[in-house]
DNA sequence: CGAGTTTTTGATCGAGGTCAAAGTTTGTGG
DNA sequence: CCACAAACTTTGACCTCGATCAAAAACTCG
């Protein structure tokens, strides 16, 4: 019975978690804007202006536009796809709570791919302008950009290790990538909601959607998880 | 008769030249510790410590040690290797005169891979904790840091681009991005000396050094390149 | 010049791609 | 709430491209 197998994934939701405030990258910095001394009535703290919300499959930004602000994912999962030269579209990454979107576009001032929602999606959004503003006034600020930023490096780099060596280990450690980043904002890292298609996870591990498939099944019958459609238990 | 092979690849070096200061993307934050206003005698200008030489094959870093400065190639090549989980050594990213290496040890504060000389190269070394004082003193260079480090994670972004594809489309890939970055630089960018070994080329794109080989003769047989060895025209 | 390394070439094999089709889930309108 | 269409996922059969194993050739450097 159907019933009976999904409830044999505790735990597994259809949607990520929102997470505090405390937990997400773009904390170090919105944090720096204070709340004022005394707050008048009818004064609410704005150190996160935390108004975006996205259905699902919904643009945040396209390739091309004008980078006007970092973006702290609050809830839901989003990716970012890419269109290489020979008109192919790839997904090049997946953006869970507490990541931060937008890093790679200050340089350019421009947004070098499309950032869309996988899910319903909450985000914080912190205008490029009043960054600028904030790192003259308080030069602190700094410190944490450049952590911040160098942490994207960082992240980028060990990315490539994800599309390299045999299948199964490519799949599965786009699954412990999942788990570990989940882990480490204080989210369940053991049971997964795959947010994304098959042809997503194909696209971001540069596979076939049927190669993916059966990878998985390999490790279901490997016991190494547990799998039902997009509900997965690692063991 | 070999000579004249030789002599068919003419402007193909043997190392690559060194570049100006001004070339190089260190340049937007070395420059901005200023030269004494009236420089006396025996006063140099001391704005870039260029003072690093390394022979070939020599480490300018290995993983873990602790991250003191940042480095900006003037001369020569480099490759940044990573030891991955299950013990192999991979190849994840090349340097290339004017580029900046270190910049993804500032979060971690420790390297996070070995970097080596592929051939004698030279560097100027800015070490972080004057770094950290120019920031304070200095808040403007606040937002050349963050370009850099912006950049950084756009290129980062762009590279699993070269591990997808057919295979000579990733070595083709591969060719065109080191001529598109000499060219950066106003170097040569048609006529390449490939300071890395096949090996080196195979870990990077994946593959094996024996496709390397075959595909390199395949994309001379097609009139793409010109190939003797290490010398490469692009056509 | 000669030993050791790097690169090239050949023959064979298998992992992952391709093509085709069935099965499942999701979303929409009655 | 159900029915149905559309999208997504799984499974099977076959084949190709890159890996593997082996050996010769070319290059490097003492």
């Amino acid at each position: 019975m159907s019933n009976a197998s999904r409830a044999a994934l505790p735990g597994a939701l259809t949607t990520s978690c929102a997470i505090a405030c405390e937990a997400c990258d773009l904390w170090a910095i919105c944090r720096s804007q204070r709340p004022p001394a005394s707050p008048g009535p009818g004064t609410r703290d704005r150190r996160a202006s935390c108004a975006q919300r996205l259905p699902a499959a919904a643009y945040l930004f396209r390739a091309g536009r004008p980078a006007r602000a970092l973006y702290g994912v609050r809830q839901g999962t989003l990716k970012t796809v890419r269109i290489s030269p020979d008109g192919e579209e790839r997904v090049v990454a997946f953006h869970l709570p507490g990541d931060v979107v937008g890093l790679e576009s200050l340089a350019a001032g421009r947004h070098s791919g499309d950032v869309i929602a996988l899910e319903p999606s909450a985000l914080c959004e912190l205008p490029v302008a009043r960054l600028q503003g904030w790192l003259t006034e308080m030069p602190e600020l700094a410190r944490s950009m450049l952590q911040l930023l160098s942490g994207a490096v960082t992240e980028a780099w060990n990315r490539p290790e994800h599309t390299r060596g045999a299948v199964w280990q490519r799949v599965e450690g786009f699954i412990g990538d999942l788990s570990v980043r989940l882990e480490r904002r204080g989210l369940d890292g053991r049971h997964l909601w795959l947010s994304m298609s098959r042809t997503d996870i194909a696209s971001y591990l540069d596979l076939r959607i049927e190669t993916i498939s059966r990878t998985l099944r390999q490790l279901r019958e490997a016991n190494r998880i547990h799998l039902r459609g997009r509900h997965l238990v690692l063991q």
